[in-house]
DNA sequence: CAGTGGTCTAGACCACATG
DNA sequence: ATGTGGTCTAGACCACTGG
């Protein structure tokens, strides 16, 4: 359970797993360096080798390790991953990159749900929603448009939120929402008007767009936004093994081009 | 090993995850449906419980099933998952949605490289590399400009392969060329002249860019390049979980605006 | 050849969910 | 209270890499 705050780690393949993290990052091990072998491990965190494995397993998960029969298990060119947290929050992940988050909201409005967006949150056409309109900066510097939708059931806890003060994803953490998983979509798109204002840039400017819903365990629908970034601001970056199928796809879409 | 060509499955976990797969994929287990419990599954396999949990941990992390304590495991909505090899091949993509791709070789060169791909191909200023050039096609329609720089040493295959002709990837497997991760970069970016002739799109239009290094077991690199999509053609669509931090990130990129 | 990581077994206890 | 998945142990054999 990696929830929202820190979690003392009592598991052992945690701790195992933080270590050898926090050694990497740290450069104890560099990049192209041998790990310890697994048993070395097992001796020096006097356990199994089930939780060794189960860290290692862990760490090759986030890219940050390459192992393979006979051969010893090696450190990767450091690649920078992030938790579930860091990559559903705006502010999570500006704080990781110590960059200072920043909102300016131009509208919260509970209002009924027109077709595409009850689909995409799958409720009724014209059942009420949640929306947020935000502009959202790096140290004071626009870089991005935030468009948030939310069934009204967890949309009431936005509603009872000063959107200017921060992380709506914090917030409902806190409120006991249960965000389990999220999918998300990204395409480019033009700026159009509204973005374009905010952002100060003119209009038709290639944004980056990330389009995301967010899920509770139980596959109820929380959360359905539109995020638009200057493409100089940000961008994704994601790495894939043979051994772990990068939950990413390239999917091809059906729309036609624009008029 | 799930290289290039199919292979028979030996191991147990990898048989047990895939006839759970299959049988996902094929509707034995709709969404929201409970799989078989972890006991039932090392009876049906004649298996003991750590090649079962492999398994299961395979699907998680293919964003499939969601299990946790005490809870009983359930299917997720059908989340497309790609292999390694369907991410990293623009024919192989095509060929799983059932797409004919296509390629109009515009030029193979071999040059020496400029600086900043000598950088990110991490070989001197000057070495020589083989470029490729080419616009892809979805069904006869121009969806992706290509641009592939390999070093001499890969590329060498490149150049004795008719680049007309279909998957370079896959020829680079069948030559033995150890393709073993891949690291991809997501922007966007407006069209310029060149991308715009052959997409027949104007000048400035969103394009969705992908720029990829892949890597060998050892870290060597193997190849870097640059492909913008149409975005109506195409796009990216990913899926995390608390549990399986998706080897994502959001980046913050150092670029300026463009003038 | 010895050592490594990959796979597997057959037990065990725990935290949690559901009835 | 029962059953589930999460964790852990202490063995074992295999496939492969490297000296």
């Amino acid at each position: 359970m990696t929830t929202g705050s820190r979690q003392r780690s009592r598991q052992q393949h945690d701790e195992i797993a933080h270590y050898l993290r926090t050694a990497i990052r740290e450069g104890s091990f560099q990049p192209g360096d041998e790990l310890p072998s697994e048993a070395e491990l097992t001796q020096k965190f006097s356990s199994s080798r089930g939780p060794v494995r189960q860290a290692l397993a862990a760490l090759r998960g986030e890219g940050l390790i390459s192992s393979g029969r006979g051969r010893r298990t090696v450190v990767l060119d450091n690649v920078l991953t992030q938790s579930f947290d860091d990559v559903i929050s705006f502010s999570q992940w500006c704080r990781n990159a110590e960059i200072v988050p920043g909102q300016r909201t131009q509208w919260v409005a509970r209002q009924p749900a027109e077709r595409s967006l009850a689909a995409s949150l799958r409720i009724a056409d014209g059942d009420p929603v949640v929306s947020v309109f935000r502009l959202r900066l790096m140290d004071d510097v626009p870089a991005m448009v935030e468009r948030l939708n939310y069934p009204l059931e967890v949309g009431r806890h936005v509603l009872a939120f000063d959107t200017d003060a921060g992380s709506i994803y914090q917030e409902l953490l806190d409120r006991g929402v249960d965000i389990d998983r999220a999918s998300r979509t990204i395409d480019a798109i033009g700026a159009n008007e509204e973005d374009a204002k905010l952002l100060e840039v003119p209009v038709g400017t290639p944004l980056l767009r990330v389009r995301r819903r967010a899920f509770t365990g139980a596959g109820e629908i929380i959360e359905s936004s539109d995020d638009r970034y200057l493409p100089w601001k940000a961008s994704f970056t994601m790495n894939s093994t043979r051994g772990n199928p990068s939950s990413m796809s390239l999917v091809s879409t059906e729309h036609t081009a624009p008029a």
